[in-house]
RNA sequence: GCCCCCAUCGUCUAGAGGCCUAGGACGCCGCCCUUUCAAGGCGGUAACGGGGAUUCGAAUUCCCCUGGGGGCACCA
């Protein structure tokens, strides 16, 4: 199996999905997995992402056994192969400009008629094209599609799948700067590859038609067996893109998910597990190795997917939880280094994570709820919101006196410096006035659990931020 | 316009003729717990697009309609 990317910007979602059932499909039955990358415009690829595809591949937890194999490096072999089919009558020279043939295609919409190459340069003779050529006209070699009957394959997801070739347009299989494209580059490589099975999106769906045809006229030999997967759609059901928000999986590892929870949640759209729990329904939380285990086509679902955010922040969120103090740590501390720079101390950062990991979404917003303790006492500031949240709470001052008196005396545990008893004897409920307390201390009135935190930010540094609100309270 | 694919709660899905008065998960709502809350527990709301046909019986099979999506490049 293979993965063929073209390396013309970061791996969307999508693409991601698609790599991912490859390599579980692929893992599942003991297959090989092959990396290729598909960079037949070279104007449009770059070698950076060449690069960038196989780290956001890797980072995600897939591996590959060969590759991987770059088709810019085999022009010679897929344009020899041109030369064939040409020298076949398979294929011809059109010396329509791409210009001509985008306008005829537009005229043909405008009318009603159906878009596609109109065949202008299908049956041209020599002194036909001699004469097109003598004009200085670029050439391209373009495939011709069978005139009639109908071609068919039967799909591993969708069953039998097929279309009269009479609604199949020639194509452009060598441009006129004499590179090859895709059609021609793929067929040529999956058979050279020896790929048996070709996993991805729907989107190729009619595609696959040409490269069927492309393959039997050059005599690959057996196809592979083709599998479309449903595409994934944005909340509006059209096909996923940019301005449905973060679509590239570099987008969601800088946001703070976690690669283990990316690879669940993307495995679980367009496929569900078979059900082994007591009520007959598999669970959702799935490491690589239980995916692996379950995976298989038969239970790959037919209809496109909406990604939901809000359902992979409680994905993440699961496998936050799963991960050990240590592991999360190592995982929170990069970008907290990133963040808090020289601030950072690793033994107040260890202490947030302990008690943050219980409700953090993504490692972001950890990061996000630890900054309190980085601060530069100095630098430090409430939330505007949260002020206001502080100063509409019921006998704020008092609140805030009676937690600095408390705190200057207690033991230094989060125990001992529990407040509520404090707020309590004032008859007031803790509930009520926490946000201020929050607010005093973090800077926000909701955050990291409010008693852990103050023991580790230590007494001097809380009261002072206490003592602080309390006097803003009293001057405003 | 032409071709192709698809159609179960708002979303992801289970369901392969009777086990379905349609199950689970996310979300949402309510209650409980609680150190705010973004965690946890319990409960609830919510779907087979429409019409025919086959059958004793259809979410499950077939047809039509409707709806949605994809494709129709010298991108992949």
């Amino acid at each position: 199996m293979r993965f063929s990317p073209a390396p013309t910007g970061s791996l969307h979602v999508g693409s991601v999905r698609t790599a991912l059932f490859n390599w579980l499909y692929a893992r599942h039955h003991g297959g090989t997995f092959a990396l290729r990358i598909e960079d037949t415009d070279v104007a449009r690829s770059r070698a950076e992402w060449v690069e960038g595809i196989q780290e956001t591949l890797h980072w995600l937890g897939l591996d590959w056994d060969e590759g991987p194999v770059l088709q810019s490096a085999r022009f010679d072999l897929y344009l020899a192969a041109a030369e064939r089919l040409l020298a076949a009558g398979l294929a011809y020279e059109c010396y329509c400009t791409e210009e001509e043939v985008r306008a005829r295609n537009e005229a043909a919409r405008a009318e009603g008629r159906t878009p596609g190459y109109d065949g202008r340069c299908r049956d041209l003779d020599a002194a036909e094209r001699a004469a097109l050529a003598a004009e200085g006209r670029p050439r391209t070699l373009r495939f011709r599609t069978p005139d009639e009957g109908v071609s068919s394959f039967d799909d591993l997801v969708r069953g039998p799948v097929s279309v009269e070739w009479a609604h199949i347009p020639d194509f452009v299989i060598v441009r006129s700067d004499g590179t090859p494209l895709f059609f021609l580059a793929n067929a040529l490589d999956d058979a050279d590859m020896g790929i048996t099975h070709v996993i991805r999106g729907e989107d190729l769906l009619d595609s696959t038609h040409r490269v069927l045809a492309l393959r039997a006229a050059l005599g690959a030999g057996d196809p592979p067996a083709y599998a479309h997967l449903p595409l994934i759609v944005g909340p509006d059901r059209a096909k996923l893109s940019k301005r449905h928000g973060a679509v590239a999986l570099e987008e969601f590892r800088a946001q703070g998910y976690l690669h283990e929870a990316l690879m669940n949640y993307l495995a679980l759209l367009g496929w569900a597990p078979v059900g082994d729990g007591d009520d007959g329904n598999a669970g959702e939380v799935l490491d690589a190795g239980e995916l692996v285990a379950a995976f298989d086509l038969d239970r790959v679902t037919h209809a496109a997917a909406a990604f939901d955010h809000r359902k992979l922040d409680w994905m993440n969120g699961e496998w936050i939880r799963r991960l050990s103090a240590e592991e999360l740590e190592e995982r929170v501390r990069p970008r907290a280094r990133e963040r808090f720079g020289d601030h950072l101390d690793d033994e107040l950062m260890r202490g947030a994570v302990r008690i943050g990991q219980e409700r953090a979404v993504t490692l972001a917003s950890l990061v996000d709820q630890m900054g309190f303790l980085f601060v530069p006492d100095d630098d430090f500031a409430i939330e505007p919101e949260s002020w206001e949240r502080l100063q509409k709470v019921e006998r704020v001052t008092e609140v805030l006196d009676a937690s600095i008196a408390h705190l200057e005396t207690c033991d230094w545990n989060a125990d001992a410096i529990d407040l509520r008893p404090s707020i309590e004897s004032l008859g007031l409920k803790p509930r009520k006035v926490m946000p201020a307390l929050y607010a005093a201390v973090e800077g926000r009135h909701a955050g990291l659990p409010l008693f852990d935190s103050i023991e580790l930010l230590g007494r001097d540094r809380s009261l002072a931020r206490l003592r602080a609100a309390r006097k803003r309270v009293t001057d405003s």
